[in-house]
This record gives structure tokens, sequence and C-alpha cells, in this order.
DNA sequence: GAAATTCATGGGTGCGGACCTATTATTGGT
DNA sequence: ACCAATAATAGGTCCGCACCCATGAATTTC
């Protein structure tokens, strides 16, 4: 019987309002526990968020020149020639040399890695029903809007040199 | 037509909508920008996000025993040492044995570490407003009020040993 | 008083992400 | 034919985060 504060219900594992109150906090908690349980999930086939990111751009936007795809997402070069090497050896997307220009390599998703990309985006969207269930489906329509009218400015890098 | 599909205008760098239609993926994204630009803000005083929480928690709720103060964070005890090590080093908080308790070292935030939770709040709200800017008032509270709803449930793990 | 427990601490590990520098083909220009 | 620029590739580094174990001091339990 000690001045002992926690009786026994243990620690109660509340967040500080000061940094609820932060909605920026909140995008980073929020968004740290969807990446951290899509990437879960994703890694139950042996994928990183990067191969699916891949093969989403192959999908939408057709066979890339591997330096164009790495432009497009943003990833450094010599890292996307591992997302690749990843991604042919599971068979999701083929490496062909341009005959045009045989310097470049021409990435091409092929039926299975389309077949994978599917599969992923329905794991993907239960992974989005649980973080979301506390929310209406109107809520969620929301919440993506905004989200998405968030996003994307920071996309859309000011072209200029920047260097 | 030539094949070429780039002509000049270089890489749009545009997200596959193949992901920008998952929610999740946007949760992901706009919180990764979040949390980067705030902890590059953080960074300008030596900071990191570990640091501000810390000292929010303890404003917000008083003094804490250290390992008090690691379960309510959800952070491993070995890593709160360190964090600690930081904050009274910048003399933003301070350790002292619980008299009651001698193994319990009590953790109390200073007048300047609580200063500087409150300019750090400062720069997140700068930040954030430069995250929210194509939203109105009015969409930044629903935005808030809907990451709300979708967050606490995360921090409400449930209590059950689950091992 | 001896044994088991709790805390704080130090040190170390592994993973993922971002970044950076050669090196080797291949090209276009001169 | 030579040279400069570009592509892909193979290495390597650094950082942050999370996790885990061993130790020593202090406390509770028996």
């Amino acid at each position: 019987m000690a001045p002992d504060p926690t009786p026994a219900p243990a620690t109660p594992t509340s967040t500080p309002p000061t940094l609820t109150a932060l909605t920026a906090y909140l995008l980073s908690r929020t968004g740290k526990a969807a990446r951290g349980r899509l990437a879960a999930r994703l890694a139950e086939e042996d994928l990183r968020l990067w191969h699916m990111a891949v093969l989403a751009a192959l999908a939408d936007f057709g066979p890339h020149a591997q330096r164009a795809l790495a432009e497009r997402l943003s990833i450094d070069p010599s890292d996307m020639v591992k997302v690749l090497d990843d991604l042919t050896a599971a068979g999701h997307v083929t490496r062909t040399r341009d005959p045009a220009d045989r310097r470049r390599v021409r990435v091409t998703a092929t039926p299975a890695g389309r077949a994978a990309l599917a599969a992923q985006v329905g794991r993907a969207q239960e992974v989005q029903a649980e973080l979301l269930a506390p929310l209406s489906p109107a809520e969620r329509a929301t919440l993506h809007a905004l989200l998405l009218r968030v996003f994307t400015p920071l996309t859309a890098r000011q072209g200029p040199p920047l260097d």
C-alpha cells in the first residue's frame, strides 16, 4: 500500500492532447500505421511498397524505360535496379533492351505481374477497411477526397531546376 | 508515329491512379510527408519526434516515472533512456530519483522544456499550414476530426496479453 | 537475510529507406 | 575515329527506428 499512483490497470497509453491537436501529427501517426500494415500484408508475398508502386505504374501507364520509371516514381535509379531485380525474379516484369537505343531497358509488366498487382490492391483494401472501420462509407469518401487534395500538390514538385 | 511516348517535357512524375485510389496509400504518403517535414523542422533544434512526444506527455500529464513514460508512449524503455539523455543534456527535463522508491526516476519537464515544446508546436503548425494549404479552414477541421477518429482506436490497443 | 523482482542503463543487432560513387555499355555529335 | 553524354548496374554509406539481452542498483517477498 505504497503511495503508488498506478493501482493495477497499468498505464493508460493515451496520447498527449498537445500532439493529437496537431493534424500533422495525426497524419504522421495514421500514415505510419497504414504504411506498417500495408507493408506487413505485402511482405506475405515477399513484396515491398516499392514493388507495388512499380507494378502499378507499369499497369497504369504501360511499359517504361527503366530510367523514366525511376523518375516518375522519384526513386533513385540504382534503387530501381534492385526493385526490378526482385520483380523479374518473381516473374512480374520483363526487362528487354530497347532495340532503338540499346542503352535503355524497356520494363513491361507480365500478366502474372498484373495479377499480382490486383491481388495486392485487394489486400490493401482489406487493410484499409480495418483502418477506416470507425468511419462511415460517406466519411471514408470524404477523407479520401481531402487526402487526395493534400497529396496531389506534394507530387506536383515544382518542375524548375531547383538545383 | 514514333513509339516514343516521352517527347521532350521529360517525365511527368505523376502517381499511378491505382495507388491514389487507395486511401491507405494516400495516408501513407501524406503521413510520410508530414513526418518528414516535421522531423526536418524539429531537427533545426536538434530534436526528433520522440523528444517532442516526451515533452508533450510531460506537459500534458505531469511528471512521470521513467518506465511509466515509456509505456504511455509505447516506446522501448532502453530507447527512452537515450531520448531522456538528450533532453536532460538540453535542459528540457530533469531526472530525479524517486525518494519513495529509489529505483524509479522521476522525469519532469523544466520551464525551458515547456517553452521548447511550445516553440515546436508552433513550428509544427507552420508545417501543417503548408501541408494543408489546399484545404479551406472548414475542410482542415473535417480532416482533423476524421483522422482523430481513425487514430484513436489505433492507440486503444486491446489491453489483453496478445502474446 | 536470501531470493526473486523491478528499474534504469549500456550496448548491440537487424531492417528499410534514401543517397552516392564508380564502372561498363551504348549513343550522338564532331 | 574520337569524345562527351546517357543508361543501367554494382557496390557502399548513413540514418532512423524498433527490438533484444546483460548488468547493477534498489526493492519486495518469503
